[in-house]
DNA sequence: AAAAATAATTGCAGACTATGCAACAATTGG
DNA sequence: CCAATTGTTGCATAGTCTGCAATTATTTTT
């Protein structure tokens, strides 16, 4: 289905001035500090009127904390959903989440930037788990159909699918985090990509409770 | 003569002018909705001028969220770090935040508001755990001295531990949301204690992952 | 108990954030 | 090329937040 790219100007455009003032508050919020920089400075930087700044994004924080990441394919996500690609549930939610911020649809220079920022200002990367909300709540849906196919006996308790299906999302959001943090202070010059990260942050959940019960 | 209060007058006038400030927005935000309150509004309920409401807390947000958790007292604390009560790690940390949820200085009222804020802006939810960093820290210090005892072998790659502890804190903190989400969630008649919720999600966080490998 | 030191409250000025509205400009589809 | 749709902008206005200096309240010292 998405074979070519035929999106037309209006939507072109609409992206590269959300991209461009990302950008430019990420890029300010570096240079001079973050309370140095004014919704005008950002928009003078992304040559648009600070009005339009506000039919973007709603405050300088939700530009900087930016989007959350895509969900992947249809496909990918119904391989999830039976069961695969291993069996192991957190195993196969960190290749999910590996495989999303690999497709990221943000540019690189952005994503780096963010990293940097959230490094300087580690509030910043508290609010940006903060408004992933919508995404958490995606998520859940996922994972309840995941359990559901584990385990089908959920079926007649679906009061309990629910809980379960969002415990095993806040851990998994826990696991997405811990990942973010190491990658964000590892060597900038390192290469290590985050979903390398991602996975081994969701293998270490795994095997985390396995070992936590003493003789 | 002198009934042992160490506190002065000072200090508890300052802490019931906190506590009023928080009343007051919680009850305005819950009676009006959250937006059609301004910090004139809370000012003038609280009994402050509106220049002293930020003497207070940062900004409304901050006065809705609230304070992070008292942590407990060192003994309850060292009997953690010793590997107790249980030797478990995720049920000993169930038990550690269930006291400290039975032992919050906040009062009972102001806990109900904010309960039932956010269920109404789950936002404001998220907004909360974003601004429990500092308690986070305190958390993986904690959690890194009991991985220590646990595994005095961990002595050897300090990195490790550290980036261990965080993953343990983070996990933790999911089971923290998941609580709280489902103690919110509960009739408003239900007695039930967010202590028992606490222990209960973390105990379903050691279960998880001895579940999730199939056959 | 008065005086000095310390800390909290307040008003005011000023910069910044954020939204509604209406005019204008650009893109799209026929 | 026209008409509909969507995006941009300026303006007005309400609200947020900070620094500063004056005032008031508590604590400490003498």
């Amino acid at each position: 289905m998405p074979a070519d790219e035929p999106t037309g100007l209006r939507e072109r455009k609409r992206l590269a001035t959300r991209q461009a003032i990302q950008r430019a508050v990420l890029r300010l919020a570096l240079e001079r500090g973050l309370e140095h920089v004014t919704i005008e400075d950002v928009s003078r930087e992304a040559d648009i009127s600070p009005r339009t700044f506000f039919n973007y994004f709603v405050s300088k924080e939700a530009a900087i904390a930016g989007d959350a990441p895509d969900f992947l394919d249809d496909e990918q996500l119904a391989v999830f959903v039976e069961g695969g690609p291993s069996g192991d549930l957190m195993g196969d939610l960190g290749d999910l989440m590996a495989d999303a911020a690999d497709h990221a649809s943000e540019s690189r220079e952005t994503v780096m930037l963010r990293r940097d920022l959230h490094s300087r200002y580690p509030q910043l990367f508290a609010l940006r788990m903060a408004g992933m909300r919508a995404f958490e709540d995606d998520l859940a849906g996922v994972i309840s159909k995941r359990l559901l196919h584990d385990r089908p006996e959920y079926a007649r308790e679906p009061e309990k699918l629910a809980s379960r299906a969002r415990l095993v999302t806040m851990v998994a959001f826990g696991a997405l985090r811990h990942a973010w943090t190491c990658w964000a202070e590892t060597d900038r010059s390192s290469e290590e990509a985050l979903s390398t990260r991602l996975r081994d942050s969701f293998l270490q959940v795994r095997e985390l409770l396995m070992q936590s019960s003493p003789a």
